[in-house]
DNA sequence: CGAAAGGCAATTGCATACACTTTTTGCCTT
DNA sequence: AAGGCAAAAAGTGTATGCAATTGCCTTTCG
């Protein structure tokens, strides 16, 4: 190849391959099912085929892409039994997460989450979105940093990531962010009186609710004639 | 090279290379912090440095191996915190699926399930460790897919693999099998009878003595002065 | 005598070349 | 005209070579 590829940002060239087509993925502009050709990803990265294996591999233990022997790989498509699937676990191990989180945090950490989380009720009454949506992920980052368990965060933030395409639209629904804001609350009280029961509960009704949002996007998607099938193209 | 890699088994030579090394890590033969030169390696298995790269990635994505970018690869070194977090997790993922199994098996998985338990009765009385070893594989693997989640079901298997080299000594204590028969038997029963709940405390308390036992065995590990972790080498 | 800087060997990362598998296309047969 | 077979083209899997980075060792200066 000729060119440098001085443009694209730092760490090794596999990892930027990585985030590329991840997002080029998660963002939709590639689509589910569709067919990843080594060489031509190669071309358009201006980059051997090497590092494009390397990366696809990791894609494919991320989840992103499927791969079958001498056959290529392709973006992943996602059933809506899958979808369900991972919503389901998702509100499990968030659940987990906050029942932990109710016995385990430190009181720095509660302090913590109770103050950013008050303090995110401003961007409620604004209407924030972005913003707010910025505060939603911290917030659900503290509560599986708060479960002092390095496993059970590595598998909700690997779930959480596999389900990132699905989640985007959810907060464009009318009325999400305060009702949101209010699910949270009753996570934080029960987080902060210790009731890792009533927090685990909450935290699973949380997850559900957001996961009947997306179906609602996922029900009018106009790809899903077509396959039978929800991919990540979901939003564009 | 000269020679073939004919005397291995089928499958691209990738995945052959994935099982070898994964099997040397799992039984032990490689142990934790070991470096994994690639050169080596691919003399060793008589392959080229690029299936034993990807071979390593694949690892590194299962937890198997760790990867520093310019520095290689070495054997997965695991802290006695993360096990007991890996041991944790587990418990509460195989409470989740024997919790879905009580409540979406088919009538047809609840027999299966009911029979092979029933079977495996008379390898305890025989004291046939590897044959219960086996079954014990099995019966798990029912309730995992009893959950009818796929995504449940590969996060339970994923973890399931990491700490697979740590429970294979389970079985070598006095009267264990007995008393993992015993807990079966409890979530059977309640599996039976459709109770969730009380299948879902039932498998947490199962894996949980699992955990116990394995920790007599991580606390007398010979490796664990050396480092402070404990190695799958555990039990060579 | 110790520490830091520079060079050297070893190893990883990427590129390219070759081999094998799969798929497509075109021709021949029925 | 339709179906099947064969050959070529496309694409993946593996091998090897080269560049770049790392870690160690030596050397030199304080």
């Amino acid at each position: 190849m000729s060119g440098k590829r001085s443009l694209i940002r730092s760490g090794t060239t596999v990892d930027q391959m990585v985030r590329a087509i991840g997002d080029r993925i998660v963002t939709g502009f590639l689509r589910p099912g569709e067919k990843l050709d080594e060489a031509s990803l190669a071309a358009r990265f201006d980059v051997s085929r090497t590092p494009v294996r390397e990366a696809l591999g990791r894609l494919s233990a991320m989840g992103l892409v499927e791969r079958r022997p001498n056959r290529g790989a392709t973006v992943a498509v996602v059933t809506q039994e899958h979808l369900a699937s991972m919503f389901e676990s998702m509100a499990e191990l968030e659940a987990i997460c906050a029942r932990f989180s109710a016995e385990r945090m430190t009181a720095g950490e509660r302090r913590a989450l109770e103050v950013e989380h008050q303090a995110s009720a401003r961007l409620v009454q604004l209407a924030a979105e972005e913003d707010y949506e910025y505060f939603n992920t911290e917030f659900h980052t503290r509560l599986y940093r708060g479960a002092h368990s390095k496993h059970i965060y590595e598998l909700t933030v690997m779930t959480r990531s596999r389900l990132a395409p699905f989640r985007r639209a959810q907060f464009m629904l009318p009325g999400r962010l305060a009702k949101s804001w209010q699910e949270h609350d009753v996570i934080v009280t029960a987080i902060m009186r210790g009731d890792g029961a009533a927090a685990g509960n909450a935290a699973k009704d949380h997850v559900s609710i957001v996961s009947e949002a997306s179906a609602v996007f996922a029900a009018v998607d106009p790809m899903k004639s077509e396959t039978d099938s929800i991919g990540v193209s979901s939003y564009k």
